[in-house]
DNA sequence: CTAGCCTTGATA
DNA sequence: TATCAAGGCTAG
């Protein structure tokens, strides 16, 4: 067991040598829970106290979201749903708060309907490989002079870069003009789902806190919500983590094909990583003055951490699909074009047509509408339908898919 | 109702 | 056995 202060890189990549922007070597910086600590609160901005459903928030913020699963409170606004959350004004709308304690990812299911105390829950290993992302991602910026303020802060004024995937939904939604976090831009519909939880199932693909380890983290587990009927307003099991142990023999009807396909045809996944990142870093050694992009650094970090390669695949369907639809081409970078390609090499057509398949869908339920930049200006950007639910044959409402 | 502190107990 | 993320308690 680790004690304060030491480092656990038990579950990362052996080399743990980074290399900046000019060619020099350095090691990973140390990263112990005392760190968490520096961090802020992604729900309203005060200090985080640890890990609390899902990811670090302060004391406040997981009290006020135990209360509301525990005591199955509902809240409304009485303003437009999007008041906004800090430090001093959370109190004001508990709607609000709520709504964005669960978009920024923390999770119902984490919430024990038993009240038992003590002991740790499924999460723990996802909490630990959470720490060795945020080690990996401070270890890069220091690599590649990429520094916290130029992550573009629409998304949310205090969710900087809480996650990895959080960050790569920066990424997608400001630097490409894509849709911004939907909780932000549509209010979930409280009638249907109540609190329809963006990490439970949506149709966008899954950027909440920790989404990477869905699959990879618990291939053997399922984590069924403990609040299921009145959170989820449905039977199912929680999408995200339901797969292996409630569907044994068959895919779950809720999870994306695209994503089961990759699962199957690769069942090691490090080596899908290493492959892939190989062909990455061979192009990025040919230019080694030009700095990572973005994307050139969720890319190093996919090899670097334990970055799920479906969320990998997510995130490059992201891309990917958009630009058939956008009136300026998003033009992929060149080191997701080369990712692409790699990973098409990698898996053949297998990876090629369920990709293709899944953008298709996506862009069916893809529709165009102006939306203002931080100077307010009006930009071109995308935004998913609302899916109506279509009912699964037992007769409860189908979770979203995220494809 | 909030939020800070306390207690508990499975896990590593 | 230490850790830390759960739930519980309670002053404000």
């Amino acid at each position: 067991m680790l004690s304060k202060g030491e480092v656990d890189c038990s579950c990362l990549s052996q080399d743990q040598t980074l290399e900046n922007s000019s060619g020099s070597q350095f090691k990973v910086m140390d990263y112990s829970y005392d760190d968490d600590l520096d961090e802020l609160c992604p729900v309203c901005g005060d200090k985080v106290s640890g890990y609390h459903y899902g990811l670090l928030t302060c004391e406040s913020c997981k009290g006020f979201f135990k209360r509301t699963v525990q005591n199955n409170k509902r809240y409304t606004c009485t303003e437009n749903q999007n008041c906004k959350i800090d430090k001093t004004q959370r109190k004001r709308c508990p709607y609000c708060r709520f709504q964005k304690c669960l978009t920024v990812g923390m999770r119902l299911e984490a919430v024990r309907a038993d009240r038992m105390r003590g002991g740790r829950n499924k999460f723990g290993p996802m909490y630990k490989r959470d720490r060795a992302l945020k080690q990996q991602k401070k270890a890069l910026i220091r690599a590649n002079g990429f520094k916290l303020e130029t992550v573009p802060q629409m998304v949310s004024p205090v969710q900087t870069d809480y996650t990895l995937s959080s960050n790569i939904h920066g990424i997608h939604s400001v630097s490409k003009n894509l849709p911004p976090n939907p909780a932000t831009m549509t209010p979930v519909d409280y009638d249907r789902s109540p609190y329809g939880a963006p990490s439970l199932g949506m149709t966008m693909p899954n950027h909440g806190a920790l989404s990477g380890y869905h699959y990879s983290s618990f291939p053997n587990r399922t984590i069924k919500s403990e609040y299921p009927d009145h959170y989820t307003n449905s039977h199912e099991p929680i999408p995200s983590y339901a797969y292996s142990d409630a569907y044994p023999n068959s895919p779950p009807p809720d999870i994306p094909e695209v994503i089961l396909k990759l699962l199957q045809l690769e069942p090691d996944e490090p080596q899908v990583k290493a492959r892939i990142i190989t062909c990455l870093q061979q192009e990025q050694g040919k230019n080694r003055t030009e700095k990572l992009n973005t994307f050139g650094l969720m890319c190093k970090m996919a090899d670097q951490t334990l970055f799920s390669i479906v969320e990998w695949a997510r995130s490059c369907i992201f891309f990917k699909e958009l630009e058939p639809v956008t009136t300026t081409p998003l033009k992929a970078p060149p080191l997701l074009e080369e990712a692409l390609r790699a990973a098409m090499r990698v898996h053949g057509s297998h990876f090629e047509e369920p990709l293709k398949e899944a953008g298709a869908r996506r862009l069916r339920s893809c529709t165009h509408r102006p939306l203002l930049n931080h100077q307010g200006q009006s930009t071109p950007s995308y935004c998913w339908k609302p899916q109506a639910p279509q009912d699964s044959p037992n007769g409860n409402p189908a979770p979203n898919s995220l494809l």
